[in-house]
DNA sequence: CATTGTATCAAACGAGTGTTTTAAGTCAAT
DNA sequence: ATTGACTTAAAACACTCGTTTGATACAATG
């Protein structure tokens, strides 16, 4: 067996068993195990236990939404659509469809508690995204809108997004599993954040169905 | 000292270190040195570790929204005026100006990674909000609105709420501490949010300040 | 005063952890 | 075939953790 070949066995092994447990609760014996090599490889490979979480995340980069779709939009596609775009990138890559499906547990538990290690690592896509979505923004909002209102209205569209990823167990809780297996997949999420978040800019009508309203002053 | 000043001496101290670290990384030498007592208090006056967390929680009862300003709407108040409050309520109470600093924190834990043994103890409060708020979205929405819908934007209500609270970190590093500590306290941020959530609902204009906007339909 | 029950403490135990050591194995180049 | 660097394997080490133990101090009780 390579040297990388060794090493990628072990990073494929680590990955779910941080994101599954947490740094601290992760074992380097549980990973060695789960990749089938000895206890001594982690440190033989990667130093100790912290330099190979470090590796683990900086392998998956996380998700920028920039490259999934900014190619997809031409001149002509309205800022509407842009966020609404967007949005549904946003969370289908929480949701994480991807190569590597505990990777939102693990950003989850960084977002919660980050890891000193790790802040500069996750900083980049973060900053990425967030500058993508203000970026649509400034398109929407008047010219002369304050930044610290613009940074606001973003946080409350991100914060949607990873709210409803975040808090799926105490969602699935409160409304019962049925409910939530029906109505909580990605695109109806990422739907309905939408319709509220174009609603909430004059984008788009209220949320509550036209026609339907009780008492429309 | 008597029995349960004993016990509380430790369970002040247990409630910042659990929130600080986590069940798992917070070490009962920890907490017994900060409450002045020996390591083996707690087993003698916990049984063990795992009880201690217990108690901790048990203690500490997550604030109910409904107790705080229900006693304050007569049959005139509008639901617009409810939601607003249950808004500002909810984000004061996550920014935790109360008896126990560090319950956020420990709170924030739980619905990120619940605890088996507390899952029990913090449905009840979580399921009081959870009520409370969509008895106000029944007065709003139309009769005919489908449960999924009114649940789909209770959780868009509390998101936001838990957002700004969970992701200051990451926040303040987005936009830089400066303008985070001049614009995300309770009262600003609850006013944001309670902005979109109206306008988004068509209880109020849309957040962009009327007149401003740059091509209106 | 002697006894009993409670509270505290230092010390140690046993399990689990990350890490190191040491030796054996592998394999290509010489 | 031999060398030598690289890799694996088992064991042990050093440390931390939760927990237990046994001794001690002390107050209440008869």
């Amino acid at each position: 067996m390579s040297k990388d070949d060794a090493r990628n066995r072990i990073l494929d092994a680590a990955g779910p068993v941080f994101a599954a447990k947490g740094y601290r609760a992760a074992t380097v014996r549980e990973i060695c195990e789960k990749a089938g090599m000895n206890v001594a490889s982690v440190n033989y490979y990667f130093g100790d236990k912290e330099n190979l979480y470090v590796e683990t995340i900086k392998r998956v980069r996380p998700p920028r939404i920039e490259e999934k779709l900014q190619g997809a939009w031409s001149t002509e596609t309205s800022p509407a659509d842009k966020l609404r775009d967007f949005i549904h990138a946003m969370v289908r890559a929480l949701c994480g469809a991807e190569m590597f499906p505990w990777l939102p547990e693990l950003l989850k538990r960084e977002i919660a508690n980050p890891t000193p290690a790790c802040e500069g690592l996750l900083q980049e896509p973060f900053f990425a995204n967030f500058d993508l979505l203000q970026s649509i923004l400034v398109e929407i909002l008047p010219p002369d809108t304050p930044p610290h209102k613009r940074h606001q209205i973003a946080f409350t569209v991100i914060g949607q997004c990873v709210h409803f990823r975040v808090s799926r167990k105490i969602a699935a809780m409160l409304i019962g599993s049925d409910e939530f297996e029906a109505h909580y997949g990605p695109d109806e999420v990422a739907t309905h954040i939408s319709r509220v978040c174009l609603a909430a800019l004059g984008l788009a009508p209220p949320i509550v169905e036209p026609g339907r309203k009780r008492d429309q002053v």
